[in-house]
Parts: C-alpha cells; sequence; structure tokens
DNA sequence: CGATTTATATAGTGGTCACTAAATAAACTG
DNA sequence: CAGTTTATTTAGTGACCACTATATAAATCG
C-alpha cells in the first residue's frame, strides 16, 4: 500500500537557520549543540544542513559574525577620540556588563565563550574574532594613553573575561554593572595618576 | 594452541590514577577528557575504572579536591587578619596569576574552569568547590571592609575568573601578573578612599 | 513544455561516548 | 591449604556523534 508519493517542501530560509543557530551556540557553546539539536531546532534534515553550510564549525563561524554584528559593542561610539578616556572606558566595561547580563538565557559573550570550546577549529575562530575586539581596544588606547597602552589593555580584557564568565554562572545584571562601574572607576583613578605623575 | 593461561596484574594504585586524572581534568577540562582517555593514561581497563571510582565525575570529583588540596591559594596565610587589607589582597591576586600561569601546560584554575563545565553534574561539583573559596574572601572582607563587602568580593571574583580564562587562553605569566598587580593596587586606592570617607 | 539545477527526503555510515556482564586470576582470611 | 573476596580480564552494550550516498521532488531556465 501506500506506495512511494514522497513530498518534499520547499527550501528553508538560510539566514534564519544561522540566527537560530546563534541562539543555540550562545545558550549551551560549541560542544554542547550537537547536530541534531541544530536540525531539529531548524524543522530540516541533516543533507539540508550540509548543503546550506558545509559543516558544524563553519556554520558557527557565521553565527558568530552574525552576533558580532548584531551584538557586538559599538567601539567605535564607546571609544570616540574626542570624549575624555577615562569616561570612555567606563562606558565600555559598562556597555559590556549590561549586555552580558540582559538576557537570562543568552548569557556573556558568545565570542569570549566561544574561545574555550573543545573544538580546535570553532576554538579558533573565536579566538580569530575576539582578536579584532581587542585590538580595537588596543589601538585606542595607543592613541590616549600610549605610555602603558599593553598593561591597559590586559585589565580590560581580562575584566571583560570575567564579567562575561560570571555572568554564564548567573552573576545577576546588577552585580555585574557594580564590578564593571567598579573597574572603571579604578581606571579613571589610573589615568588620573598617571598624568600628574607625567606632568610633574 | 595458546589455549587460555589468562594473566592478571596486581591491583593499581588509585591514588596515583586520581593524580594523573587530574592533570588531564585541568589540562583539558571535563568534557574533552574522555574514559578511553584516562583509562590509557591510567594504564587500566574501564572495570577497573567503574570498580574504583564509581564514575568519571565522581573521579573529577576527587581530581578537583585533590588540587584544592594541593594548589588552593592559601587564603588563611594571605588574608591573615593582622594584615593591612589592601596588602593581603594584593597578594591574593598576585598569587592566583601566578599560579595560573606557572605551569605551560596545566592553565588557569581547574575548579574554575570546570565551572564552565558542559556536563551539568561535574559543572555543579566545581561550582560548589568555587563557592567555599568565595565565601572565606567574602568572610574576610566582611571582617575587614564590612561598608561594601559585596562589591569587593565580587570585583575580586570576577577578576580572578578573568585571569584563569586568560591563562588558559595563553595570556603569558607576566601579563597576567600585571594585571593581578594593577587589580590589586587599585584596590588599595579603593580601601584608601573609603577610609578616608569613613573618617570624615 | 522539457532539461537542468538545486535542495529536499530517506536511510544510513563508521566512530566515539560512558559504561557493564561474565569469567577468572590474585589477594586475603580462616 | 581451602574458601571468600576483590579487582582484574575480555568483550561487549546501546546511545549518540558529525556527516553522507542515493533518490527524487521542486524551482529555474532555455
Amino acid at each position: 500500500m501506500n506506495e512511494k508519493t514522497r513530498q518534499r517542501r520547499s527550501a528553508f530560509d538560510r539566514e534564519a537557520g544561522v540566527a537560530i543557530a546563534q541562539a543555540l551556540f550562545h545558550e549551551r557553546g560549541y560542544d554542547a549543540v550537537s547536530l541534531a539539536d541544530l536540525t531539529a531546532a531548524m524543522d530540516i534534515n541533516p543533507p539540508s544542513f550540509y548543503a546550506a553550510y558545509g559543516s558544524k564549525a563553519a556554520l558557527f563561524e557565521r553565527a558568530m559574525l552574525r552576533y558580532a554584528h548584531e551584538n557586538s559593542l559599538p567601539l567605535d561610539e564607546l571609544l570616540a577620540p574626542d570624549r575624555p578616556p577615562a569616561e570612555a572606558i567606563s562606558a565600555l566595561l559598562l556597555a559590556a556588563a549590561k549586555q552580558y547580563g540582559r538576557d537570562s538565557i543568552l548569557r556573556g559573550c558568545m565570542i569570549t565563550e566561544g574561545m574555550r570550546a573543545n573544538d580546535q577549529a570553532a576554538r579558533q575562530m573565536a579566538e580569530n574574532l575576539a582578536h579584532g575586539g581587542i585590538q580595537a581596544i588596543r589601538a585606542y588606547l595607543d592613541e590616549v594613553h600610549p605610555q602603558d597602552a599593553q598593561a591597559l589593555a590586559d585589565y580590560i580584557a581580562v575584566t571583560l573575561r570575567g564579567l562575561s564568565a560570571s555572568a554564564c554562572n548567573g552573576m545577576s545584571s546588577k552585580r555585574l554593572m557594580e564590578v564593571a562601574q567598579a573597574a572603571g572607576r579604578f581606571i579613571a583613578r589610573e589615568l588620573e595618576a598617571s598624568e600628574s605623575t607625567a606632568a610633574s
């Protein structure tokens, strides 16, 4: 009975699939999201997945790029050259803390946390993307505070990583923001101190 | 031919097995170490593993406890009540940075990084252990700086997490220590500031 | 409309995962 | 030395992993 008549849907929306993958990867991390999870969430079969994206890692990269385009901190605005550096850096840290703790499911920074994936290819992609962000901060500091741009950039990078990881383990938005504000205040004091040192 | 004569070795050293597991879990993280990795490193078969440890997660807990016993920061000494708090906290951060970057293979804090495991049971065990450390710092701050012990404890916790994660992604010991020293300096200034505020 | 291309559907692949049943050798106990 | 316990051995388990060979339906295009 019921001989053949195999049916077929039209092509699925591949950009929508990237958005779905972005949410899953952000929520659970690269390794904890399986192909079966992805194809189920997109309501497609594995061959459609591979025809569209090539591999799980390639889709992860597209998802991170989409995340960066949609959610990355507006470094250009935050770190505007005409702003007082202390204010700019404080604003950056606070904006990060706000974003990392905003959503109850999508915690922390998807790219920062991607750097701790077990899969080597996925980790490398995240590291490359994160490097760009750190470089932008470093370039800004080279302009506004060249005497110890590296140390400040490292301090900011470590603080951002700590904020992201803490957000992932449930630290509340309020507490994240308080830590960010404290760090911003500390940097402001440090800039003041080295300004007056330089002026003496 | 060669009928039977199955041989058997004596029991393996279970404590040595915990040490081997500790190194593997610290190096790669809980999820990235397989049963096969563990049994191969210990040179035993899976049934010996389960007879000795019960499960992979249970061994992870024993390995973390061993790590804590062997490597955990001597909070009692670092945070001695008769020490100036600013000095004690700076010493704590610097000691952490030193330890996280000391070994080229065993990077960061095994327990802190365990909190990001994909396996729920392993993550919970790490969170419970980490909570103890944070609580010790919090109790110390309640004694020496009760007016904002929570904010300071959060700042320290976030900084420690950032240092650990950064160590895992290759930040050099030198840079980790510079960040820790900067954070310690910032906290010293903050304590000074709030002391003088309180005195006014 | 007919030919070609594209992306779907079914139904798998081999590999690895944590874990175990059954048999038996060593160690322990009387 | 005999009986019991303990921990080893071999040889698997089913579940899940990322990924794919083959067939065919829809979309595209002359």
